[in-house]
DNA sequence: ACCTGAACACCGTTCAAGT
DNA sequence: ACCTGAACACCGTTCAAGT
């Protein structure tokens, strides 16, 4: 008889994104998903190829849910309120999904899936920048610019802590940005 | 008798970082250090607590090492071209030792330590800015933004995948921090 | 086809024992 | 005081065995 698989590549992912969630990037593991999905940890190979495997699939599923929440920041929006309303956005993803975050800067191998998210990403900016009058070529750049500087002061900041609150510190970098693209 | 001890702390963080270039951050392992230093893994435990003991020591002495490139990049040089040669070796500095740049960034708890080393980072950066006839808090907020967008760069190019020659990229980033601080 | 369970190697950590 | 070595728990991975 053909049994009904009780695991699935969407099952995989999603518990591996509950415990990413709970547990952080590094308490990721094999283990850890096989007990939560209540079967035995050798099971999971058939979905996926061990824990780098499983990082691998947090990592595209992380940045795509990040570009979600971009995109559904900015829908409505242009030029210069939606850079702010993306950015808040960026952040607040940092503060409630920290191991997600962790995870999209965490792609240990090379993979199209991945390269994809990140171009999804990008061009949710670009298409802001389009928006605001400047050239494709420009808009790329901008993209890039603002993603580097927002991802890096969003990892620095959990890293360091986030006892204080580095609100003013974030919107000067947002400002500075805005001066320096404009 | 007393036996000359055959480790120390400056040894146990020398041979952490060794291992860290060569392994990266996450192949960081009392294992790895205690077969390096060839003593029992157990030995290690008089100079660190652990694994996250071990990537704490390695997170500030990392942290130095950048602020020691920085440092020495700015000497002599004052304004633009100095922020332009701190940007290039803050660059260098991921590419020579990418293990020690992903330790930067990932400090696992709160310490003096590493708030101590990541302020004398920022420290460097502020001190062009003041040179460059910013007010005191102008300078600081400049630091924390410069040091949050090639930090950002950095990590997801090494993220993505070296294959590509970012440096436009790198540049326009530079350039729009300069307008921006202008 | 799908999952279990045994098996193995390996790492982290503790602690009693040696010198 | 400093280090070794045994001991234990735990994780990752492979593979033969079940259904």
């Amino acid at each position: 008889m053909a049994p009904t698989p009780r695991l699935s590549i969407e099952r995989v992912v999603e518990s591996a994104i509950g415990v990413t969630d709970s547990d952080g990037f590094d308490g990721l593991s094999v283990s850890a998903v096989a007990s939560d999905l209540a079967v035995a940890p050798s099971a999971l190979y058939t979905y996926c190829d061990g824990v780098d495997g499983l990082r691998h699939l947090v990592a595209i599923a992380a940045t795509r849910n990040l570009t979600v929440d971009l995109q559904r920041a900015a829908t409505g929006i242009a030029g210069g309120p939606a850079l702010v309303a993306m950015s808040d956005a960026y952040r607040a993803f940092a503060a409630r999904h920290p191991g997600q975050f962790a995870a999209t800067q965490r792609p240990p191998k090379r993979d199209d899936g991945i390269e994809a998210a990140n171009r999804s990403l990008l061009e949710v900016f670009a298409l802001v920048y389009l928006g605001m009058g400047h050239s494709s070529e420009q808009s790329h750049l901008a993209a890039r610019s603002t993603r580097s500087a927002l991802h890096g002061f969003l990892a620095l900041e959990h890293a360091t802590g986030t006892t204080d609150d580095h609100d003013r510190e974030y919107r000067h970098l947002l400002e500075t940005l805005q001066r320096g693209l404009a």
